[in-house]
DNA sequence: TTTGGAATGTTAATAATATTTACATTTAAT
DNA sequence: ATTAAATGTAAATATTATTAACATTCCAAA
């Protein structure tokens, strides 16, 4: 696919809309861009992305499956920040999200849009989102180093991750301080996070 | 507002229209339904709920309290069935959770959908969300039966809330099991609540 | 009780978008 | 070189939300 065509095909007009779109996305910290605003920006005429997804929908998707392999990438950063097994690894992993949700909001609420049945495309899904491994490795590892090794790592990721995104969640419809407007997330969930791999391997402080 | 009025005039159109799309919602699944559908199920023209809602938005913010309120309503089924300060109160609370984020999927996400900037509405929103309040008293009581009532319980609580809300999205992204699926959300939710309260007053299987 | 303004409805526009259609250009394989 | 497939374009369509202009009912003051 060379980037320089005669003008009339783009070359690589896919890629192109799903960057605009999320352009948009990030501009206007929504999800409500129009197609046509998209095909502009990528230098087409506004028919012209139905040659490449059969409707907004399938675009959505395509900016959707991005934003979570950016997730998964800040995910393989973080890790390679702190020493492989250690609870900071695992805090900083939790920091990282919370920040995600908070600066990417429209992206990270798109990530959670409903999607249809995932069944099909299972495999495809699952590999978009191998930054959730790292985070099983990084429990994984943590309990080998303090003297369990038999936990279920990946529940008790599933766990941790649950706990990091119900904050998110909550957090991004205010309700997380709705009652206590002292409460702070990222105390909230390191504290709980601590708590459930004491819960497993023993004092976590 | 008597209800039996001479036809022209409804009566009551604007809580009329709420059942309206909220039934819509639950008919289809979705919350896609145009305002002229709920406009001719409430038995009035296309144009007359923009006499009571400035918005498809504020009419969906109007289902959105609804969903909130019957949510909290479960809340209350639920502590009442079971024994004051117990463990399996809490418990059954967060698969009363589960159950409704399944069952009710529509609303339940339309619940957590993007909300403008609360601060204004604070109180009222914190009043509609009062389900919330059930379940830290149920904490508070849960740990004062178990001999240490310095906890916060609000905080506990909102740890407890944080955990079933993240395993519920989740799953209702199908994400939850998607590297397991043996993956069971209750059982996970359940160990995960033992484990925080056993951290904050011992033992508690 | 009458009556005029406020509410609440109605039908018929208007507007914004997504999506489709019919036609044009380019690409690439034979 | 030729042609089918791919990719673009401009000009419809279709669907909704929303507004405008007008009608009916309600209600409180005279």
């Amino acid at each position: 696919m060379s980037k320089t065509r005669c003008s009339y095909h783009h070359g690589d007009l896919r890629n192109a809309l799903i960057v605009a779109a999320a352009e948009l996305i990030e501009r206007d910290g929504t999800l409500d861009f129009t197609m046509a605003e998209a095909a502009t920006r990528a230098g087409v005429s506004a028919a012209a992305p139905y040659r490449h997804f059969t409707d907004k929908e399938e675009l959505l998707r395509g900016v959707r499956e991005l934003a979570i392999l950016g997730l998964g990438h800040a995910a393989g950063e973080t890790v390679s920040e702190h020493p492989h097994g250690s609870l900071e690894g695992i805090l900083a992993m939790g920091h990282m999200y919370l920040a995600y949700a908070r600066d990417k909001h429209a992206f990270f609420s798109l990530m959670w849009e409903d999607r249809g049945d995932i069944e099909e495309r299972r495999e495809k899904v699952a590999e978009e989102h191998g930054g959730f491994m790292v985070l099983v490795n990084m429990v994984q590892a943590y309990c080998d180093a303090h003297g369990n090794s038999q936990v279920n790592s990946l529940h008790l990721a599933t766990q941790i991750w649950s706990m990091g995104h119900g904050i998110a969640t909550l957090e991004a419809n205010q309700l997380i301080n709705l009652f206590d407007r002292s409460i702070e997330p990222e105390a909230l969930l390191d504290q709980s996070v601590r708590t459930m791999l004491a819960g497993v391997v023993g004092a976590a402080a």
